[in-house]
DNA sequence: AGCTTTCGCTACGAGTCGTAGCGTAATACC
DNA sequence: GGTATTACGCTACGACTCGTAGCGAAAGCT
């Protein structure tokens, strides 16, 4: 999780209640601080260790961050809901009810910003925070073609840019209205939502 | 534009040619710096104008950065391309085309970032950056519903709720796309993008 | 002219950054 | 148990940025 696991095996191990203790921090200094005024010495105060540990194990500011909000993602889950609008509207509730929280919104734009101009930092984002989304998006596709609800897609590379595309709208639409437009994504709007993803503006609209 | 325009009639006038320096080298120092090392005494370096001075016009770097971001988006037009799909499709790849752009990344998703924590900050960027984008959603519907390809929405609650979620639709795809996957919305990406759009997952499936 | 406001410049205290040095604590190996 | 090795807490440091204050000069309006 830290920037390197050295595959030291004596000398004194790393505390690991140090690394719960020092994200637990972030989290709560993203959410009285914000990700501007968050400085890596409060950081570390509120954790309780000293400075320079916390530069032992991260890189900086945004490494941290990203690891901090990362955990925030963790309890995201697919269960089968019966249909593929149930299934897209439960993951889309948790993906919202999640971003609502101060830590989150803080924290993940900031860290989006700063990857523009670090590839680095855009792989760690990619790898521990929105790997799993796309897992979902994965599971819940293949489950709906397994009901018949979407036509199965033989081509590989065609099915992989279908993927990509639900993601982006998926994971775009919710984020953009949480963070951009600063309203809620509660219930109905989740609900208007699924009805256009699957069956489209002029479909949604006749059912309407 | 800047935080305040006094009604002063008298003495020195603000010099207009120092506002577009300002910006125009607010720009070229996200480009060349990035949001998190950019700095106002090197903004007003480049500008060729006194630190002083930018302080006199801009509250902060937020502010600062807003402005200078939102100018990008002035060039955001909405011809009629003769159905609403080719709509979707032009203002898309317009939209695009500005956020591969690093000083819309790196500005951008910070000032949204800064914008969770800071109310004034979401106001101002609604209004010199999103509404813009929400008028050509408002302009593309009510053409499309002249052609017919839309159907009229008579209770304006819902045709409100409509417009919301299209414009978080599109432009939180767009955005999700180019600054979280890493990926480039080219004509391709577009073209399927606005099938599902329209058409939705299912039916966009079926006339693949 | 006289008045008002802006501009450029310099300087300043405050705060943060990331690192180095040191002594101590905790574990693995012999 | 002794020893080597690493992590830890603490202090201190130079470098940098911040945002502001004060000053004299410049530019425009009446």
């Amino acid at each position: 999780m830290q920037s390197r696991t050295p595959a030291s095996r004596t000398g004194r191990p790393r505390s690991a209640a140090a690394d719960t203790a020092i994200l637990a921090a972030t989290r709560e200094a993203l959410v009285e601080l914000g990700w501007s005024k968050l400085t890596l010495g409060d950081v570390a105060t509120r954790a309780g260790v000293a400075k320079t540990t916390l530069y032992r194990r991260w890189a900086g500011k945004n490494e941290l961050v990203v690891d901090a909000v990362a955990e925030l993602f963790d309890e995201l889950e697919l269960p089968d809901r019966g249909s593929l609008a149930a299934d897209i509207e439960g993951v889309v509730l948790q993906f919202a009810a999640i971003l609502v929280r101060p830590e989150a919104k803080s924290g993940l734009m900031a860290v989006v910003a700063e990857s523009t101009r670090d590839d680095a930092l855009r792989e760690r984002i990619r790898a521990s925070i929105v790997e799993r989304q796309m897992c979902l998006v994965l599971e819940g596709r293949a489950r709906a073609q397994l009901r018949g609800e979407l036509p199965p897609e033989p081509d590989p590379e065609e099915s992989a840019r279908t993927v990509d595309l639900i993601f982006d709208m998926v994971a775009g639409a919710v984020v953009h209205r949480t963070l951009v437009s600063g309203k809620a994504a509660d219930a109905e709007w989740v609900r208007d939502f699924t009805r256009v993803l699957l069956l489209g503006l002029t479909g949604a609209a006749r059912e309407a």
